[in-house]
DNA sequence: CCGTGTCAAGAGCAGTGCTCTCGAATGTGA
DNA sequence: TCACATTCGAGAGCACTGCTCTTGACACGG
């Protein structure tokens, strides 16, 4: 008993130690971009760089930390935003996703070019991550599949696929999207990069001297890509 | 006269051992990725690391320098593959785009990342990138411009935009494609998303343990864009 | 009171970008 | 031909990085 309280306590600790570093660590982040420094973590917090290795074993690993929170905060956004709209409004789910991908974005920038950046060189994506890293295509999933369910979508996506295709597809339906039928699955893959494109478009600086305000081409877009896929 | 030849030989030199600084450092992007070490670089060459500071200004500075290099390579690339296709088969010339852009990608992963990944810090696009950078559009564009010269694409895309997108579009048409319509030019801007988020999703990793051949994914994704735009 | 486990501090190593100075070429003008 | 100027590479050095290892302090449970 007295033993649990004071393990419990320890981690407690540990655990809040934990949280500040990666805050801290968040915060440069932001500023300084991906080369993060321990050692100007270190400073902030009032500590030795060394003592930032009993929280984590290396600098990869305290970006990992902060990938999968990441990835966590941003499926939790697009959960949120889209689990706000009423069920049967399959393009206002569709439309409350795209935005709650593209706000958490411009609100994270430093994250979102973590996760959806170019991968840091050596760095090999730990297990933890594909989980949180599936969420929003898992929400954008739910409503293709509920729309199937009501029939909303029933057809209009009949069309014949190559061979190859349909197998590629039949592997990513049977893995993770049982009820969406192939022809659909492949729109919806297809609104996916296009909606990823046009959020890394637009943080990394791709309208440059093009784009004035993105907020409402970024919506049409998305408004067409919800249509192309069959949710009019 | 003399001095012309004296100095033209000391700047081929010059530019032969720039050009050899470059190819070296593409090695070791490849290799290693972003994180490029100028000592490295200096050590393969063998000489010793200030002595390339009498080539490039700094680490940005070769940094920009591969950048411009990339962004030209790519766009040679897909200049010459959309050109080999009869200029009247509007289709063929935007998959012929889309491959090139792919292909190259796969080819050089770590200039790809380069350009089209997340940007580096600190670091300020110079104006000598955008020319280069926007090849690739300058492409794709030219193949909407020929369809609507040509009657392929006159109407199916006369929808109205709202106020605020229309004004965006309007700002890009002056700017760099006079003959699109803005209908039209959303839905290209649409795709070159679709393509450069595609492409990206592969490249970096989102397709992993999904998608085993990604080539015939990708080119019926890409098909279905074309068709999208109005290009059957 | 004494062991045990946890923690931060400090020194140190190898590596980094970058600056400065110095010697050695090399070509130029008188 | 000789002195000058320019260009280049080498070396030392500064401040910084990630990371390791050792040391000393502290708190807790037996």
């Amino acid at each position: 008993m007295a033993t649990r309280t004071a393990a419990s306590i320890r981690a407690r600790l540990r655990a809040e130690m934990t949280d500040e570093i990666k805050a801290v660590a968040r915060r440069h982040l932001a500023e300084d971009g991906a080369n993060l420094s321990l050692r100007a973590v270190a400073r902030d917090l009032g500590m030795v760089s060394s003592a930032l290795y009993r929280y984590f074993a290396s600098r990869d690993d305290l970006l990992t930390a902060l990938i999968i929170d990441a990835y966590n905060a941003l499926g939790e956004a697009v959960e949120k935003a889209e689990g706000a709209v009423d069920r049967g409004d399959l393009a206002g789910r569709w439309m409350a996703t795209c935005h709650a991908v593209r706000t958490w974005a411009l609100v994270n920038p430093a994250e979102y070019a973590l996760i959806y950046g170019s991968p840091v060189p050596g760095y090999r994506a730990p297990e933890d991550t594909i989980e949180p890293a599936g969420r929003p295509t898992v929400v954008l999933g739910s409503i293709l599949a509920d729309g199937v369910a009501s029939g909303a979508l029933r057809d209009g996506h009949a069309e014949r696929l190559p061979k190859a295709v349909r197998a590629e597809l039949k592997n990513v339906r049977e893995a993770a999207f049982p009820a969406v039928p192939e022809p659909l699955l492949l729109r919806g893959m297809t609104a996916w990069a296009a909606l990823f494109g046009a959020v890394s478009f637009e943080l990394f600086g791709r309208y440059q001297n093009v784009l004035e305000d993105v907020a409402p081409f970024f919506d049409h877009q998305m408004r067409q890509m919800a249509t192309y896929v069959g949710l009019t």
